[in-house]
RNA sequence: GCCUGGGUAGCUCAGUCGGUAGAGCAACGCAUUCGUAAUGCGUAGGUCAGGAGUUCGAAUCUCCUCCCAGGCUCCA
């Protein structure tokens, strides 16, 4: 028997026999790596250990901690998990079971249309656990079209799948487990076959670090005309510390929880009386807002942008000229009507007022790139189940501006807005960035293939030269053209929408915009949309979560607290109060009319960043006790003239803030 | 909009078999005067999300509506 080469990771090659499997060559590596061996990389795809190796292929063992490990792991759960629930489901159809981020999830019909409850979980779970504690390997077979139409003939989810790939439909989706003239499968046991490309673990005995989590309904095909079908998720590591590790992570997310600090910090609420997805700020998230708003507008000011307002209502009219009735209407709150049958919509969006002042009068060239700012309110009729927290509401305001600008302009408009943008994110300590090219979307967009095209290329030439990671995101622009985005990543790593960047031929041609160009002719200008928060809500949002509402010194509502040791100290401390709020300060003195651990504290949960403690000695020499946020060691005998200077400094570079 | 779960005092939650509402924290009052994360005592606080039904009797069982959470679809 001849051998065959193997080159390694490492650069190495190895010598085996022909036929040998990656279990094989894992073995002769060493009896550690051959336990831990659950898939191989095969000449870069995943492949089962069992499968013989091609001559001089390049082989990297998968093991356990690895992502590919960790993929293989959930990818083999959500076969137990599908395994499981024919089991007490006779008769129940599958549909597909994914690895996702962080787990898995398997799509159902059950028998007579029933539904999961959370209650099922737990029985679910325990089926799971039975079938890995009986050690069912899992094998592969590859069959042709036929035999595997006949071989889920019951499962309809699954010949519709082999059907769509034989006929060659659908080529845009990635069905590795159907080849157009075959389809593999897998069993772990007879009794429960899989369609699937795998690689699989060997054994359902190298799994069971998992954790049901939820069921939700999910339309099949993610498509809500098709039929709505039973989803369970569920999350699984390689040993159970990671799985405690991932459950934590979500418990400190939760902790963060934008929605959860807004109500015990006192910033904002949504009263049912007003309805869902409308938030009031009370006054503390009002004076962040206010704060943000505040910083906002005077970087637009050297920005070169030029203020303007608009009202919330307009007539009919006015959306058709924009296109919104036409591509956005559902969107839209329904209208009102007044005036003898005169209709009246609530705006979704600012744009077709800031190009009505565009055209309030003739332009020159002279005047481009003419950039129109505004804090507009926007109101969208989100759809009942999408309104979430401070990030998805139906009532919203837009740190939102408008840049019109010649074709030639605009390349270096995009980059210079780019860099303003990323700039102005910094300032509020995001620093992780990526962006976000979102292209055409299918069937629901005005103007030309040809503009299209220009405005995406463009788009794209920009991004690329930020120097930041781009992703695409295929058919994701607006109806009136492409956009970037502008993604963060948070103090846990997790990532949100923010600014949106919009480039747009097609209103100032539905609203017969035109500048006067220096050749003396009408000339229709290019249309930048443009919010960098997002909108004021979200972007307080992300904020909060990113701080976990340890907001920055300059951005917190209240910056100082004073306290007096005793109540004889409260005039003290009402001169440190006044002295410091003439600089500014947002700044409290809570009397002592309870002790002073109580009142530190409360001031503590509120998450105050500084909190003054002022007693005999500080009368006498005119000084402080300083307790900082985030301090286990509070200074004493700190100068107020001191403590002033390093606030005030704080304040303007903006500090330098605990993310985490 | 669809699927699952939930809604009891300002907040977090208990409330057994259907028998008429409870705790801690917060609030308020009085006392306490204190040097870095909870002083003591007392008082008040509820149309059990809303409506309808079953029942002698409903926080509890049934139905409808509203709202919230997690998903799906959608999105700043």
């Amino acid at each position: 028997m001849s051998d065959i080469q193997v080159q390694l990771p490492d650069g190495s090659s190895r010598s085996l026999p022909a036929g040998s499997s990656a279990l094989d060559l894992a073995a002769a590596i060493g009896k550690r790596l051959a336990k831990d061996a659950l898939a191989a990389e095969v000449n870069g795809e995943l492949k089962d250990l069992a499968e013989p190796l091609p001559a001089d292929a390049v082989v990297a063992i998968v093991t356990p901690g690895s992502e590919n490990g960790r993929d293989v792991i959930r990818h083999s759960s959500a076969h137990v998990l599908a395994q499981a629930v024919t089991r007490l489901w006779p008769g129940a159809h599958y549909a597909i079971g994914p690895a996702i981020a962080d787990g898995f999830y398997y799509d159902f019909e059950l028998p007579g249309h029933a539904h999961f409850s959370d209650d099922d979980l737990g029985r679910i779970d325990a089926e799971m656990r039975a079938i890995i504690a009986e050690d069912q390997p899992f094998t592969r077979h590859e069959y042709t079209i036929d035999e595997g139409l006949a071989l889920f003939k019951d499962q309809p989810f699954k010949v519709e799948i082999i059907n769509a790939v034989a006929q060659g439909a659908n080529d845009e989706e990635d069905l590795g487990e159907v080849s157009p003239n075959a389809v593999s499968t897998y069993s772990n046991s007879p009794a429960f076959t899989d369609l699937c490309r795998g690689p699989h673990v060997p054994s359902t005995a190298r799994l069971g670090h998992f954790k049901l989590t939820r069921v939700a309904g999910a339309y099949w095909r993610g498509d809500e005309r098709r039929p709505q079908l039973q989803r369970i998720y569920g999350t699984a590591w390689e040993s159970d510390a990671a799985l405690v590790a991932h459950l934590e992570f979500l418990e400190q997310a939760e902790l963060r929880d934008h929605r959860r600090l807004g109500a015990e910090l006192d910033l904002f609420s949504f009263p049912t009386e007003i309805g869902p997805g409308l938030a009031v700020f009370h006054p503390k998230g009002g004076t962040m807002r206010r704060v943000m708003e505040d910083y906002s507008r005077s970087r637009h000011v050297d920005g070169g942008y030029e203020f303007v307002n608009s009202p919330h209502i307009a007539k009919e009219d006015l959306f058709n000229t924009s296109g919104h009735l036409q591509w956005f209407a559902e969107s839209m709150y329904p209208p009102m009507e007044l005036d003898g049958g005169q209709k009246y919509y609530l705006k979704p969006m600012n744009c077709p007022f800031h190009v009505l002042i565009f055209k309030s009068r003739q332009r020159s060239y002279r005047e481009l790139p003419l950039r129109l700012f505004e804090f507009g309110s926007v109101y969208r009729y989100e759809k009942s189940g999408v309104v979430q927290g401070l990030t998805r509401v139906r009532g919203m305001t837009q740190d939102d501006a408008h840049i019109f600008c010649t074709r030639e302009q605009m390349p270096d408009e995009l980059a210079s807005l780019l860099t303003f943008v990323l700039d102005l994110l910094r300032d509020f300590g995001l620093n992780d960035f990526y962006l976000e090219l979102s292209t055409r979307p299918e069937g629901k967009a005005v103007g030309t293939d040809q503009e299209w095209t220009e405005a995406e290329s463009t788009l794209a030439a920009v991004a690329l030269a930020a120097g930041l990671e781009l992703v695409q995101d295929p058919g994701g622009g607006a109806f009136y053209g492409p956009k970037i985005s502008v993604q963060a990543r948070d103090a846990i790593g997790r990532t949100h929408q923010m600014s949106t960047i919009q480039l747009d031929f097609q209103t100032p041609q539905r609203f017969e915009a035109t500048y006067i160009a220096s050749d003396n002719a009408r000339t229709q200008p290019i249309m930048i949309h443009r919010a960098l928060f997002g909108s004021v809500e979200r972007f307080m949002a992300v904020l909060i979560e990113h701080y976990a509402g340890n907001m920055p010194t300059w951005l917190s509502p209240e910056q100082v607290r004073v306290l007096g040791v005793r109540d004889d100290h409260d005039a003290y401390a009402r001169y440190v109060a006044d002295a410091l709020a003439l600089d500014g300060v947002r700044i409290h003195v809570d009397e002592a009319s309870e002790p002073l651990g109580a009142r530190i504290r409360k001031a503590k949960l509120e998450k105050i960043p500084y909190i003054l403690v002022v007693g005999d000695d500080d009368v006498d020499k005119g000084t402080l006790g300083v307790n900082a946020r985030g301090s286990n060691d509070p200074e004493r005998g700190v100068t107020l003239s001191a403590f002033r200077e390093r606030l005030a400094e704080e304040i303007a570079v903006h500090g330098s803030p605990e993310a985490k």
